[in-house]
DNA sequence: GGCTCAATTGAAAATTATTCTCATTTAATA
DNA sequence: TATTAAATGAGAATAATTTTCAATTGAGCC
């Protein structure tokens, strides 16, 4: 059951799928298409939700198995928020950070990696090797501030 | 039962809990003195298990709600690791970024803030207003280096 | 040191999140 | 279109977290 019109977003999935030898399912598609077209940072349940709205009765441990693959891919990238929670978000390429909104969880790419041109010299003479980073920035979306 | 000494870690501590008007608990004190004294980033079992070492009987709900409430005081701060797990490192001041070794789970302050002097001027004029951050750095400890 | 009281805890149940198993289905390729 | 390994669904199993409430304890006061 493949989808006549896909975005862009969907043939990049299914061309990263492809050069790894992995299947385009309905159900992986039908995650990214959730993901994008929300544009905001959604939970398991509400990724199952809206794949059970395109597909009908799917599993919940696939959606599950989905992400975990997606983010080995950097297809999708699992984000933190201040009570806890966690959220996934669609994500094209490796390397892109993103700004969230507090109040809307919209996702917002952030090209320029902030720490990318720091000078790590200071933290390494102590022996420490910095190797990879994790950055997340929070605020607030122009929506929201006009609402507020 | 209150110890007679204690480290820094469990003065400052105590002295923040004082001041938001809340008990120093042996349990609170104890979580402090596992975080601190392990140097690691600990998972939610291990510091209940540290803390069972050193108190006994504990309910794990009071770990879960220590934890919690030293997380929104600034005394401790959840880690996320590239695997889906998190952690907990004793942290002292609300705005102290870590590094963590992947080997060992290690945790090393970083005090200089990578992101603090970037520009966001070019991400701001989209309307988003960035309010705070979460930077989290992966690497190798000198020690995990010399083992490999 | 003992008294009082609100804050905190422990224990277990309840809830939520995640992973596993295995029989069935499906995408890719010939 | 037949073949086959990969992927899925359903539900059980496990793990993680929160809730509830009676019992305990720290802090301030005498």
């Amino acid at each position: 059951m493949m989808k006549k019109f896909e975005c862009k977003q969907e043939s990049y999935a299914k061309e990263v799928l492809r050069e790894k030898g992995l299947k385009s399912t309905a159900q992986r598609l039908a995650v990214v298409h959730v993901l994008h077209t929300s544009g905001k940072s959604l939970s398991v349940g509400e990724i199952h939700d809206g794949v059970k709205d395109m597909l009908g009765a799917t599993g919940l441990a696939t959606i599950y198995r989905t992400l975990e693959m997606f983010e080995d891919l950097g297809i999708v990238k699992r984000l933190h928020f201040p009570d806890g929670r966690h959220g996934y978000a669609f994500s094209q390429g490796e390397h892109v950070h993103h700004m969230v909104c507090v109040d809307c969880r919209g996702v917002f790419d952030f090209p320029e990696c902030p720490v990318e041109s720091f000078d790590y010299a200071s933290v390494e003479k102590q022996g420490f090797r910095v190797k990879d980073h994790f950055v997340q920035l929070f605020g607030q979306c122009v929506k929201c501030a006009e609402a507020a």
